[in-house]
DNA sequence: GCCGCTATGCGCGCAACCGTACATAAGGAA
DNA sequence: TTCCTTATGTACGGTTGCGCGCATAGCGGC
């Protein structure tokens, strides 16, 4: 199913410089993340950073009585681990392997290597964690306002924005897990989507048929964050 | 009513070692925050970034249709703008001065050649801006799961760490746009809260008469933020 | 083709919270 | 004092989402 995969498939790979890109290129190890997978669990001392190619990652909190909410959503355009530089070594969420696919992974090591030369690779990683500061943020007044039925257009639009197809591999359990709500209202969220026929799912497989009508039914949680990480990292035209 | 103000009642300012303080102690200018006032709207570019030293200010979410939500609270623990050092300049949210005080202000120019030199500095800034981070996603689970009794005595106790008395200045009314309820819901809430002989109350101003209580009527979210805080910026042991 | 697992559909009753409207009460101004 | 503004109390119907239980339907393994 996948197919060739290459470090630039990354947008914070592709931003690097070429001298930085040199440094860090030989010591990224190709990882295969399959569904599900959990990168590392609250509190658990992180060993290395990922940068996904093809995969998503999300990150979850996890409250006592088992009930989830999804805190943001990395795929390849980002890196899953910013604690790492920022100096925590560990944090309280969980990171899940949601949609399956590769992932470059680098040593905590290597990765604070680099980020102590201050070049450009500690500027991005830093816009970067501004850009999911943002995404965090806006979840949270998400999660406050909206209803399940525009978080569930948000939260498709994300998956499908970090996905290389318009089919994405995921029940509607996870999603619900994801989104903190009941599977039943993932379903009833869907069942309407599906009538519009803005999606069609079976058992797993979701695949959305009218990007921009899925855009109008969403809350504008997704075009806020969306426009402030394209400031903060520009989409590089391909040359 | 306020007393003497000095930097080190910051607890960042407070961290910095010899070398650093003599550097940018001079540059502190120091300000007065009113109840209510708005040190930058969503979109602005940020000038200065605050150091509270007896204020308390919020960060806050707005949407299109005028609702909002708190992401997270600044008191003497921290600063206002990550953002300048993070590389964005500006931000998504508007910070909100929710109890009234002091604070130091510092240009951002001062503030980013100082994290430029890469010292304790830099660290101390990162290491906050990752405590952020746990907050505003333990505020986002939250928001999601919690109910606004529990909400409320989690906020409640988050402004008690950052203020001097346990006295609180704040109408119902502004509680409950930082919680992003109805006013009648805190005013239920708050009512809970007298009746158990929590708190008491009249017109803008609430005493919390017993702390222990109002703890263990918080949801986890409190207790998590503050161990995970504690973890990356260990509280300074008076000399 | 049959079985069994898992994903999805659906229907209750219930609790939390919202929107609205209006009543009371505490403090400042004149 | 009296008036007026602002903070707080209360009530009512409506909606959303929850928790539960159970029914259906794809799909793989045999």
């Amino acid at each position: 199913m996948p197919g060739i995969v290459f470090p630039q498939q990354n947008h914070i790979l592709d931003a690097l410089p070429p001298a930085e890109r040199e440094r860090i290129y030989p010591h990224l190890k190709l990882v295969t993340l399959p569904l599900g997978a959990v990168l590392y669990e609250s509190g658990d001392t992180l060993r290395h950073i990922y940068f996904p190619t093809d995969s998503i990652v999300s990150l979850l909190y996890v409250l006592e009585n088992g009930s989830s909410a999804e805190i943001c959503v990395v795929g390849n355009d980002g890196v899953i681990g910013v604690s790492l530089f920022m100096g925590g070594e560990t944090t309280t969420s969980r990171a899940i392997v949601q949609s399956a696919g590769s992932a470059y992974r680098l040593s905590g090591r290597r990765l604070k290597q680099e980020f102590e030369r201050q070049g450009e690779a500690m500027h991005i990683l830093l816009r970067y964690t501004q850009a999911l500061i943002t995404q965090m943020a806006q979840t949270a007044v998400c999660n406050r306002h909206h209803t399940v039925d525009q978080q569930l257009a948000r939260w498709l639009l994300l998956s499908l924005d970090r996905l290389p197809n318009n089919r994405l591999t995921m029940t509607q359990e996870l999603i619900a897990d994801m989104l903190g709500v009941r599977r039943e209202g993932v379903t009833d969220a869907a069942g309407k989507l599906q009538k519009l026929g803005v999606i069609t799912y079976s058992r797993g497989t979701i695949r959305v048929l009218d990007r921009v009508r899925l855009e109008h039914l969403s809350c504008e949680c997704y075009a806020v964050v969306k426009k402030e990480t394209d400031r903060l990292l520009p989409p590089r035209v391909p040359h």
